[in-house]
DNA sequence: CTAAAACCTTGTCATATGTCCTATTTGCCT
DNA sequence: AGGCAAATAGGACATATGACAAGGTTTTAG
C-alpha cells in the first residue's frame, strides 16, 4: 500500500505500530507513553502467547513496572482487554480504510488488489495468532463480537462497491452475499497458510486461485440456481 | 478399492454423543462411565463458557463430583484437555471418514454433497464455538496443532480425489491447492454464517455459491495465471 | 465370601490472580 | 520555589486454581 498511514484521522487517534487508540484528555505525556506502552505489551503477550497469559502481572512484568502501576492505569484487566482489542481492531479499520482507493481501475483489477493486500496481511504473524483468539472470545463476549463484526462490516464495504459496479443488476442482498463469501474465504485461509501455517509458502497460489475464483463468481453467480444438486434435481434421485 | 484411509482407525473406539476415545484397558465399567462423563461435560462447558471457563473445579462441579475424584480419572487439567480434544476431534474425523461415498455420482455431485454437509456443520453451535477454540489453542500448543491439522487433513482427502477426477492432468500440488483453497473457504463461514453469527440466516446462499464457485475453480483453474493483476502488470504501475 | 483393585470423598497446600489502599516520587504550572 | 495532580511503588487481601495425600466405599475377580 503506498501511504495509507496515521495522517487524516477526523477524530484525533494515536496510531503507534500496530495499535490506535483515542486521544486522551488530562495527564501528562509520561502517563500517555505509559498507556501505549502497556497496550502494547499487552498485544505482544496476547500474540505471543495467547489470551491466558494476558494476566495483569504479566504485563506489568513485560513493562518492567510494578503491579500498582498498571492498576493504576488500567483498573480492570477487563478494561485492558477491551481498550486493546479495541485499539488494535481500529488499527486495522485505519489500514483498511483507504483500501481499494485505486479510481479509473477496472473492478476485477483492484478486487485483486484487495485480495492481495488481505491475503499478505493473514500472512503475518500477529494477524495469524490475534484473529483466532477475536474470533473464540467473540463466541462468548457480545463486546469483542460487536467489534469484530463491525471491522467486517467496514472490510467489506469496498468489496461490496466492487461487486456492484461488476454486476449493477444483482440485488443488494446478493451483492453482500458475494461479499461476505468473498471476506470469509479469505479469512478462512488463516488456519492454512497464515504464518507457520502447514501452507503458508504456498499462499501465492492460493491468492491466484482465490482471484481467479472470485473473479469469476462475481461475474456468473446466478442467485436463481438455488442449491444445485439438492433443490433442484431433488425429485429424480433419493 | 475405498480408500485405506477408514482402516486406519481400527483400534476400538467408543462413541458417545460427539466425542470418540479409544477404549481404555482395564477399571470398571463405572470408570469408564465417569470418564465419559467427565468428558461430555468439559465438551459443553468448552462449547458454552469457553476455555477460560474449563477448570478443574469447574467440571467437577459439572458432574456433581468432587475434584479429588476428578483427578483421579485426569491427573492434571492437562491431561484432561488433551483427551477431550483429541476425543472431539476423533469424532469428526469418524462423522467425515466415509463422506462422499456416492459411488458412481459424478463429481461435480459429490463436490456440492460434501460441502453442503461440511457448511451445515458449520451452522452447529458445537462446530461454531469449538472450532474457533482449537484454533487459538494451535496457534500456542504443538499438541492441538497437529492434531487441527491432521483432522483438515483427512476432511481434504475426498476434495482431492473429486479433484483429481475432475481433473486429472493437474499435478498433485495443484490439486492439493485447490483442496486447501475449497476447505479454507468453507471453514472461514464459521465467523459469518455460523451459529450465532449475522449471516447464519444466509448460508443456504452461501452454500450455492460455494459450490458454483468451486465447481468452475476445479474445472477452469490454471496453474499458468500467477498472479494476474500484480505479477503480470506489475512493472505498469506504482 | 473375601480381598484386591478401582472408585470416590475430604482436606490441605502452594501458587497465581484481580483488586484495592496507602505512601512516595515525579512532572508540570504558576 | 512551591504546590498540586499525576504517576509509581509497595503491600495486603480475598479468591480461584492445580495438585496431592490419606482414608473410606464400592465393585469385581477368584
Amino acid at each position: 500500500m503506498p501511504h495509507s498511514r496515521a495522517e487524516t484521522r477526523r477524530f484525533k487517534t494515536i496510531t503507534v505500530a500496530d495499535l490506535a487508540f483515542p486521544k486522551r484528555e488530562g495527564g501528562y505525556t509520561k502517563g500517555h507513553a505509559t498507556r501505549e506502552q502497556i497496550l502494547h505489551a499487552a498485544l505482544v503477550i496476547l500474540i505471543k502467547e495467547g489470551y491466558t497469559a494476558l494476566s495483569m502481572r504479566r504485563v506489568a512484568a513485560a513493562c518492567d513496572m510494578k503491579l500498582g502501576n498498571l492498576t493504576y492505569h488500567f483498573r480492570t484487566r477487563e478494561d485492558l482487554v477491551r481498550e486493546l482489542l479495541d485499539a488494535v481492531i481500529r488499527a486495522y479499520e485505519i489500514e483498511f480504510e483507504g483500501l481499494a482507493r485505486m479510481p479509473g481501475a477496472p473492478p476485477e483489477k483492484r478486487l485483486a488488489e484487495i485480495c492481495g493486500l488481505v491475503l499478505e496481511d493473514i500472512t503475518t504473524q500477529k494477524t495469524t495468532r490475534l484473529f483466532p483468539e477475536l474470533w473464540a472470545l467473540a463466541n462468548h463476549d457480545e463486546f469483542v463480537f460487536d467489534r469484530v463484526q463491525e471491522l467486517y462490516a467496514r472490510a467489506r464495504a469496498p468489496l461490496i462497491e466492487i461487486i456492484r459496479e461488476m454486476r449493477p443488476e444483482l440485488s443488494q442482498p446478493s451483492i453482500e452475499a458475494l461479499a461476505v463469501f468473498i471476506s470469509a474465504s479469505m479469512e478462512g485461509m488463516t488456519m492454512f497458510a497464515g504464518s507457520d501455517k502447514p501452507f503458508s509458502a504456498q499462499m501465492p497460489v492460493f491468492e491466484s486461485i482465490a482471484i481467479q475464483s472470485f473473479i469469476h463468481i462475481v461475474r456468473s453467480f446466478d442467485p436463481e440456481i438455488g442449491l444445485p444438486g439438492q433443490r433442484e434435481k431433488a425429485g429424480v434421485e433419493r
